[in-house]
DNA sequence: ATTAATTTTTAGACAAAACTAAAAATTATA
DNA sequence: TATAATTTTTAGTTTTGTCTAAAAATTAAT
């Protein structure tokens, strides 16, 4: 399997799981920035391996073969994450790229001891969950912050967004997993929220609250 | 810098440090296991780009250039393989071809960070030379067991065969780095030697000696 | 010094993965 | 429902890295 049928598998079990459903062609191509043309050439090939359900006009979805390659690679990508965070120092927003290239390195021992020597982690930095080597994931309780009612208290436990300036912004603010989040108020001229993290107290913007996971207490 | 280049300036650096001369398409060729043809063209991409010193018929080196950036791979490799048999507890005949693709993981940041973790190793598990992130080779002193004479005593520093069934042959014959080495006699007719390892004698073949580095007491 | 053998380069082809431009199919709109 | 807009596919190129077969240069052997 080349790096770039892993990448189109990987951004369809990605743009699946979030839709549920099938996933066309321009939304593949927009994700991967790449064209229209080039995606509907490689989903003919990936159609040809059994990695994907695919007709003509009719959108893709995986199959449980491609399904289980692109748990794989999801798998690889967050173990390595947990790897730079935790071993070598990395911040959270520094080490997505780094795992990009290292999702694609082919060996699945590698991967299980890596995966010891880390004791088993359930989720990456930003709060993904880690397919397991049957590639089972254990879906955590978790909604987000810009759903929650007033005086609801949470545990911050994921991203949505995982981009660079998101997460430093968030590091500005002392934001991190595990921070206690209390929703004190909503401003409804701009569904700004007043929150308290920890013992801060802090006003986000409606955009901010609904990019950030939190586990009800 | 595209893996395929990566590799052909490794095995440039490897040839021509092995050699100190110029290196020729053919030999290129049977290392990487290809085609002269297919060397000739990438040479040529390679000198137009400034990587390597080569006029047609007359052989190839690296500029100073290509020997910095061919030094920066060998320095990935070995510090990938010190971090699986380190950390991850791989032998050391599994690790060159998880190694292998390591190696073209582009981060500086990652690899110098790596480097730390490892505690800025400057040997690999083989017992070659780790280039610092400046490109210096701390050489040691060390020769080939099968260049000793009788009653010598050394210690094994390394080995000049990296292939899985010698490593093989060596931990069956619990020799290792670190291992106390004395040549106690060689026998004529077919250059076998006679030697005790740590507490145990055994009689190994000219070809096994001469893939062992030991250095002197 | 020719001729023969070997090495190296060139010429032309191919597969992978991308692109542009144009055609075809689908979906939306009047 | 006919037409317009959008999406998707096809057709034809390009780049990278490989290959085979043949030509050219170098080296070895009569
Ligand atoms: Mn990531
Ligand atoms: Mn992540
Ligand atoms: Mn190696
Ligand atoms: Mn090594």
């Amino acid at each position: 399997m080349t790096f770039s049928e892993e990448n189109y598998l990987k951004t369809i079990y990605h743009l699946t799981t979030a839709s549920d459903s099938e996933v066309s062609t321009n939304a593949i191509a927009e994700r991967m920035e790449t064209k229209a043309s080039s995606v509907t050439d490689m989903l003919k090939k990936l159609a040809e391996k059994d990695l994907v359900n695919y007709k003509k006009y009719q959108g893709v979805s995986l199959t449980s073969a491609g399904k289980s390659e692109a748990k794989m690679i999801v798998r690889k990508h967050r173990l390595w994450e947990v790897f730079l965070v935790e071993k070598l120092d990395f911040s959270w927003d520094e080490v997505h790229d780094i795992a990009e290239q290292l999702e694609h390195i082919k060996s699945e021992q590698l991967i299980n001891k890596l995966d010891d020597f880390l004791d088993n982690p359930t989720e990456d930095p930003h709060g993904d969950p880690i397919p397991d080597r049957e590639g089972r994931i254990v879906k955590i309780e978790k909604q987000l912050l810009s759903e929650l009612s007033e005086n609801q208290v949470g545990v911050c436990v994921g991203v949505k967004d995982t981009s660079s300036e998101f997460l430093k912004y968030l590091d500005k603010q002392e934001i991190a997993l595990g921070s206690k989040i209390e929703f004190l108020s909503r401003e409804s001229f701009d569904l700004s929220l007043r929150i308290r993290v920890d013992k801060k107290e802090l006003t986000i913007s409606n955009k901010i609250a609904s990019n950030l996971f939190v586990k009800l207490l």
